[in-house]
DNA sequence: CTTGACCCTGACCCGCGCGTCAGGGGTTAG
DNA sequence: CTAACCCCTGACGCGCGGGTCAGGGTCAAG
C-alpha cells in the first residue's frame, strides 16, 4: 500500500510518515518510480511509533529504542523477568520517566508558589 | 541608566528588555537621540516581570495584569480582604493555575502509563 | 579628533512535531 | 488519451522567550 492509505490506516498523515522517515524511524521500500510502499510490518511499526509518541516520548527517544519497538507496544509481558541487563528500550523509558518526574515537580512548585500569591 | 546597566542590574540582557518593550510590558523614556533611559521605577517593574515569568506566567499573562504588577511581587499582603470583585491580576493567576493543574495531571497520567510498561 | 564601548533597528535562529504550500511526476479508470 | 487523483522533494510556518548577527549612530575619555 502507498503512503496515503498507510497513513489513514495508522490514523495519521502522509506528512508525518515522511517526517518519521527523515528522522530515521522508518525505512519503507520504494517502487521503481520512487513511490514509498508500506506492508503490514511497516504498518505495525508506524502504530508502535504513534503510541510511543502519544505516551510523551520524543522522536529522538523512539529512535533510541527502534529495535525494540514491538516489545513496548503490546500488553506488558505477564512474566516480569527482572533479571539480565536492562535493555536500551528500558533505559530510554527510564530517562523519559525521570524527565517527566522533574517536570511534574517543577510545575508543582510553580503552582504552589503562584497559589500563595492569591491567598492559597 | 541605560539599557546595558539596567539589564545587568535586573539580571537579564538588553535583548530581553527590548523584547518586553515590544510586547507591551515596558515603556522606558527615551533620550533626545533615541536611547532608552531606565529609572528605579522601571527597574522595579523589570524585576517584577522577571519574577512572574520565572513563576511560569507567559508574557501575555504578565501584560494582562500589567497595572497590578507591584501587588504580585512583594510579600503577600498580611490582610487578605477576600471581599470585593476579583482583580484582573487574580483572574490571570487563576487561569494560569488551571493550566498548570491540567498540565500536571496530563504529565502524571503519561508518567503512570509509561511506568506500567517497565513493570512499575 | 579618535578610539572604544555602548546603543539603535531589523532580521534570522533555536527545538518540536508536524501543517501547508509550490512545482513537477506517477497511476489508473473511463 | 485524458482527467482526476495520488505521490515526490524542498522550503517555509507555528509558539515561546529570547540569542545572535549586521549595519550604522551615540557617548565619554584621552
Amino acid at each position: 500500500m502507498r503512503i496515503g492509505d498507510a497513513a489513514a490506516a495508522a490514523g495519521t498523515t502522509p506528512r508525518a510518515l515522511r517526517f518519521y522517515e527523515q528522522r530515521g524511524l522508518l525505512a519503507p521500500a520504494r517502487s521503481a518510480s520512487g513511490q514509498r510502499e508500506y506492508g503490514p510490518v511497516e504498518l505495525d511499526r508506524i502504530r508502535a511509533i504513534r503510541s510511543l509518541l502519544a505516551l510523551g516520548l520524543t522522536v529522538e527517544d523512539v529512535r533510541g529504542c527502534a529495535d525494540k519497538l514491538h516489545l513496548l507496544v503490546g500488553d506488558p509481558p505477564p512474566v516480569c523477568p527482572s533479571a539480565g541487563p536492562p535493555s536500551p528500550a528500558a533505559r530510554v523509558v527510564d530517562r523519559r520517566l525521570a524527565v517527566l518526574d522533574a517536570e511534574i515537580a517543577r510545575l508543582t512548585r510553580l503552582r504552589d508558589t503562584l497559589a500563595q500569591r492569591t491567598g492559597s
